[in-house]
DNA sequence: CGAGTGACCGCAA
DNA sequence: ATTGCGGCCACTC
């Protein structure tokens, strides 16, 4: 697939602001970056983009993980618990809603 | 230009 | 709380 270069990059500067910890959404990203229907977009650059990003903390919006990870759903798993993130036995992240990082306000999305 | 595809999402049953 | 479905964007063939 690999999205156009503008909005590529644009979710890479995202996805390097998530701090350890937290995660995001690929809806929530593509929103951030301008364009709120393009979640699936944002999985292809987290599929084919730079592969130097914490891409372990983009999940899905329910907070299920992603198929496509490298190692699979088990192998995001343990990198998300690695940097204190609980992950229960149906690979989805415990208590979301707190874990969902928001760069500035919850509803309003400007650029960082 | 049309059809198929994917690390998605929201709204019904 | 779970599924199922249709809709979405950009890209490839």
């Amino acid at each position: 697939m690999q999205p156009d270069r503008e909005f590529r990059e644009r979710v890479y500067e995202v996805v390097q602001h998530i701090p350890k910890g937290r995660v995001m959404s690929y809806g929530q990203i593509a929103a951030l970056c301008g364009n709120p229907r393009a979640a699936r977009i944002v999985g292809g650059v987290a599929h084919w983009g730079d592969p130097d990003l914490p891409w372990q903390r983009v999940v899905m919006r329910d907070g299920s993980l992603a198929p496509g990870y490298p190692g699979g759903t088990a192998g995001h798993a343990e990198a998300l618990r690695s940097e204190g993130v609980e992950i229960n036995d149906d690979f989805k992240v415990v208590d979301m809603a707190q874990r969902l990082w928001h760069p500035v306000h919850p509803d309003q999305n400007s650029l960082l």
